[in-house]
DNA sequence: ACCTGAACACCGTTCAAGT
DNA sequence: ACCTGAACACCGTTCAAGT
């Protein structure tokens, strides 16, 4: 077959992340694979890899396009609130809104392993970016607690929410009963705010 | 070749799941497959279909095993203990470092999927049993508290340690500093002991 | 009846051959 | 120089053929 030259490798980029975003609002990553992605476009795989370098890193490419979104909406939300307790529980109900909203794409995130490779940077600067919102909230909401325990109170309260909406998005360790995750996730926050007042 | 006799059914299933364990005490499930199980103990793919039923099946066994390990390592942590809220520190920092110990068999439990299967009702049951230790305690604790509140807080609890127990495996996204674990588990389970106590 | 070799329909990656 | 068809080394599952 004669090269084709339909579209740019710009274009061939966002007609790709496009195409996997839109299978990923339907269907789980598992059932995914680079044929059938080339396939979607009408490419052959070995285009993608030319464009992408590898099956991992194309992925890695939609986790970054996920983590932005989250990213930016959480940051409307914190915007929006004058009262940094407000902003902390409306970032965490962020968090479990989109993970419910973006099921497969916000699985992705955390299934997809480097293989070893290592994480490029310009990744660990957007999980940072993420982790700072937390913590400048809680300096705010306590500002007489030293770095080292804010540090661990972000950590603590991030993994809280976190492993709800692990919980609730696929209730793996809870079959009994379905787990109303916005409950839990005020429960953990008005623990720990309740903790501070006293 | 000729039928093989050297192992019967049981002993099959035996050495299968412990091959299995010892290869993954150094190596992720992402690196296994059934054809390498099947050649690690010297038969055939087919077979392994034969006695498993498919390569999730196996898999799930494994899964089963080592849930039956950590339930087992649980008890005796929570037997030792007079003080209930004793009991509880240790549960999750049981929990914390039979994940450290055992990392890979650990992220096996959570990775594995049924890819739309069922799960089997002896699996249920085996997470049914270390949910309600976990309730047990709490109720112990407060006594006072209603079936849905020791319910919703054993919740929240158990996703704060599995939040953070994750981070610590594979820190996925904490980059910088390396989390202490213990350190968190200690600040989740004291804020909350504190609230019940006020 | 029980077990398995060979075939099947996939997979990601490579690279020589074409334009 | 750029792109890709075909080949490669895998994968889990099936089932007819052997014992």
């Amino acid at each position: 077959m004669a090269r084709r030259n339909d579209h740019t490798r710009e274009e061939l980029i966002a007609i790709t992340l496009e195409q996997v975003k839109l299978f990923l609002q339907d269907h789980s990553h598992h059932e995914l694979s680079l044929r059938k992605i080339a396939g979607m476009i009408g490419y052959v795989p070995s285009t993608l890899v030319n464009i992408f370098g590898n099956y991992n890193l194309l992925l890695l490419q939609v986790v970054a396009q996920t983590l932005d979104e989250l990213s930016q909406e959480a940051q409307q939300q914190v915007k929006d609130c004058q009262d940094p307790i407000d902003a902390l529980r409306q970032l965490a109900l962020c968090y479990l809104n989109f993970a419910t909203q973006h099921r497969y794409r916000w699985q992705l995130i955390f299934e997809h392993t480097m293989n070893g490779e290592a994480l490029p940077e310009w990744q660990s600067q957007r999980i940072n970016n993420m982790t700072s919102m937390l913590e400048m909230l809680i300096r705010q909401i306590t500002p007489n607690k030293s770095d080292a325990e804010i540090l661990a109170t972000s950590r603590v309260l991030w993994a809280g929410v976190h492993g709800i909406t692990l919980l609730s998005v696929d209730d793996k360790l809870f079959t009994q009963n379905s787990t109303d995750g916005t409950a839990l996730i005020e429960n953990l926050i008005s623990t720990y705010v309740y903790s501070w007042q006293a």
